[in-house]
DNA sequence: ATAAATGGCTAAATCGTTTTCGTTTTTATT
DNA sequence: AATAAAAACGAAAACGATTTAGCCATTTAT
């Protein structure tokens, strides 16, 4: 309500003197410094972010972009820790965030048309189809920009370790003395590349053999589609003893398709899961899981951001991987070792 | 980056022409609008917000407004699928979104000053402790707010069935035939209030003889805390034959203390929850639980919120239930009647 | 033929800041 | 005492839109 203008009137100076005064500045006196600070405080000062950014140029807003194959949005478990701690750091900074949508949200607008309108001064996107045009249109752009579980050039990528992730599970897996591994995989992104390469790579120098058959897909938090894919594992002629799921609700569909055949986890065949979200936390037995540290790479996230803001540089290339860690539940059995 | 002095020039009309034309004002002549609109199309030119804000003191943002005991903040399963419909209907209509915080979270600004900072054209809020100063401060001002599951007198509330979803389940219940039946609550919000006062209005419609030990505490989605208290009750002299839970979540509490015990899900106790989210589905066997419409409470929240916004009235008093249903799985046992 | 009404357009003020470039006054320097 | 430097402040333009009031030229009514 009270703006510059009835500030300086109130102290006989110009706004911008007032402006000055606010903002710090170091051509004002220390006495009418004091004067309108206390002027302001007392009529109840705040500056007008709309007028700020249009003279600045910076919004102190960070968009954010997620898009997920499901339209999962905000109910993503994965997307939704990771987001509320980019929110919680990037506020505390002082920045706010709005969610940046396209036109497969039925809107006209782009995504890149979107970031402009609204001015936000860089951008976060996550789980998104990296490759269609509209979001290359927002990565060639000259906005700051950080990517999540993604790496293009020129970008600064937080990413998880899902390669770590999945070698520290395979690799717990089999010193548990497990040998015949299946995996249902997710969807195709890059973090399922990531992945399944990085299971491949493991089971190799693991001098495991992987039998076709036991890669299998479903998508992120399906679990009907993982409980049928278990079916068809568990109906092999030469079944698994343990199957890997793509994220841990997914491997609920695995505890409800096994156990309605009346066999037992893990005595009868071993799971285990990934991402470590709280669901991972309640099942009995819990489950062995790897868990993503979504605080980190949120957090992490924002700061990156937010300096990259604030201080532009011409070409980027950092990458940050943030590790995890094993979360040993009970569904995994220890094996005498076989072949 | 082209503004509408830039059309204006390359038109060579006014601004004002410029601006009419762009907003379909009448008094503009049919060539002369078409020339402009094909040159700020072949510009790409797209508003500026925030000129447009300072201008009309509209900002075509929301602002949200959560908070609960455990700062879940945007992974609140219940709240996040609120929100999730919420935003989807808000930016259908043109509207973005913006997490307003306070003290609580650290700065300077309480919820109201944010709320003036960046010009929200409404709020939503949720699930906050609806009575603090600074919350007050909030709904006492003059911004449109709608609540959701909460009443204050002067603004729009959308609520959650509770009270039916409770007789509802525990009619379903006492239909099952069970007699003896425990209810663990939520923490000490208007919510849950609302659904001990239903649970005893019910019971004793039904004629049903509560003990006081029945009736316990744990907070949301606290699965520890609900193992405990499913633990106590199992351990009285008569233990209940089923189990009421405050959210599908702390339901999976009761889930893992049950069968630690070796007890089975339905045969030797029944439980239910409360919610209806996807956690509920995984289990096996399927949890029997009142499904909240978190779709239709979010976009309705949003609608007649931006109704609001665009119709400003003095006085509201509106207030919308929306019913849930119940969702019948297998965690409840038929009895013989028997008192 | 004149007055009134209409259509099409513009000038200019305004929203609330920031920022550049002065200007004035005071203090330091020689 | 003259000059230079520093300190404290202000005028005004600018950011990109919206909107009011008015102007001019036609058209329509009288």
């Amino acid at each position: 309500m009270a703006s510059m203008k009835e500030i300086a009137a109130r102290c006989n100076v110009s706004v911008a003197t007032v402006s000055k005064a606010i903002n710090g500045y170091s051509d004002i006196g220390e006495d009418t410094r004091n004067l309108i600070l206390n002027a302001a405080s007392e009529m109840g000062y705040l500056p007008n972010s709309s007028a700020r950014a249009l003279k600045t140029k910076r919004s102190y807003n960070l968009g954010v972009l997620f898009f997920d194959e499901g339209m999962s949005g905000l109910t993503h478990d994965y997307f939704n820790h990771v987001l509320e701690h980019f929110r919680r750091a990037a506020q505390e900074q002082g920045y706010d965030i709005t969610f940046v949508i396209g036109k497969d949200s039925g809107r006209k607008m782009s995504y890149y048309d979107h970031c402009r309108y609204r001015g936000v001064d860089g951008v976060v996107m996550a789980c998104v189809d990296f490759y269609t045009e509209e979001v290359l249109d927002l990565v060639r752009s000259n906005i700051p920009l950080v990517t999540i579980d993604h790496t293009f050039d020129g970008t600064i990528a937080i990413c998880s370790n899902n390669a770590l992730g999945m070698e520290t599970l395979l690799d717990h897996i089999y010193q548990k003395g497990h040998r015949r591994i299946a995996y249902i995989h997710g969807e195709n992104t890059s973090v399922t590349k990531i992945r399944l390469s990085s299971f491949y790579r493991t089971a190799q120098s693991l001098g495991l053999d992987i039998p076709e058959e036991y890669i299998r897909r479903a998508a992120y938090r399906d679990a009907d589609k993982a409980a049928i894919e278990t079916a068809e594992l568990l109906n092999l002629r030469q079944p698994p003893t343990c199957i890997l799921y793509p994220d841990d609700y997914a491997a609920f569909g695995g505890y409800t398709e096994i156990r309605s055949r009346g066999l037992r986890i893990p005595e009868d065949i071993s799971i285990a899961g990934f991402d470590g979200l709280d669901v991972a936390r309640v099942l009995a037995p819990r489950l062995t899981t790897f868990c993503q540290d979504t605080a980190s790479i949120g957090r992490l996230a924002a700061e990156k951001l937010i300096d990259l803001v604030e201080n532009p540089r011409t070409t980027v290339i950092d990458k940050y991987v943030v590790d995890g860690t094993l979360f040993t539940g009970g569904s995994v059995k220890t094996l005498r070792a076989q072949t």
